[in-house]
DNA sequence: AGCTTTTTGATACTGAGACGCAAAAATCGT
DNA sequence: ACGATTTTTGCGTCTCAGTATCAAAAAGCT
């Protein structure tokens, strides 16, 4: 599952940028191709590197003031998984309740839904007098099953 | 409800460090006594300036290297809210599982536990291969609901 | 083409946290 | 109690992600 098309994602975009009277520039075009050539979860220094290989002249200081750009648009998600970086999510627009679970052995970071959760999530905000806006679970776990099955693939495991 | 009780955490702390073959000292008496005063969250910074109005000579470094021991003892947890520091959560001796909703009018963070998600996250990490060892889920809220019925309490609300 | 507004890239800056090291404090053996 | 050994401290420096500045370049408008 390759994320949301590359073509519809460039759409959306266009169509933010306009309601916000923002350019499309070359720049934020190579950008923007570059989120949606992959569907991994990327920091904004990886971005950079990626961008760059397509246009040399793409700058930092660029691809740091796309990326908010891109996170209120909804195509991406910001998301911090306890480094001191952030991480950027391009899979949010197709599946934006998604969580996260980070195996603390290989690192893989599996997505997955759960109907159940999203709805006690929204129960429980409203039990204590809240409107639920967003929300991010986040599972550390140990794929010592897979290792004791021996069907982990990862070269870490 | 005010956290773990000061002596009973100093208690487990100096098991720690015995444990670890470390020593307890004036500072980091000083910085447990401290954490263990209050049930809010606080952060690095905060810490060191709460510690120094104890005792003028506890140093940043310090604050830095002890941080790290109460959370691998169990007695703080390390949390990530999305801003470009750490928290850290006095209350995780007491109710390890607990979760956290964020309003995202008035800033408030109300602590909550839910048996039910709690084993939903451990089926789903079983059904994916994995055994969880850990767990955060931040939901990030709207307190209109009660701002309509004018029961917020908050001055920001 | 000229004029205005937005965007860009280079560079300097900020702020949290880590590191290195010499001095100070705690522990241990005698 | 004292010197030897080990740990810890405080200071200063360093790193690194992300932000701000600003003149130059590009885009859009008439």
């Amino acid at each position: 599952m390759a994320g949301i098309n590359r073509v519809a994602a460039k759409e959306k975009f266009l169509r933010f940028l306009e309601q916000k009277n923002l350019r499309m520039t070359s720049q934020r075009q190579v950008i923007i191709d570059t989120v949606f050539s992959t569907d991994q979860h990327f920091t904004a220094e990886q971005l950079l590197d990626w961008a760059r290989k397509q246009d040399q002249s793409v700058s930092r200081a660029t691809v740091y003031r796309t990326l908010p750009l891109l996170t209120e648009s909804g195509l991406v998600h910001e998301m911090d998984f306890g480094k001191d970086y952030k991480y950027y999510d391009p899979n949010y627009a197709d599946s934006p309740n998604h969580n996260h679970l980070i195996c603390q052995d290989c690192d893989r970071i599996v997505e997955f839904e759960s109907d159940k959760i999203d709805k006690l999530q929204d129960e429980i905000s409203q039990s204590l007098g809240f409107s639920l806006k967003a929300q991010q679970l986040r599972l550390t776990a140990s794929c010592d099953e897979l290792k004791r099955l021996g069907a982990c693939k990862n070269k870490a495991c």
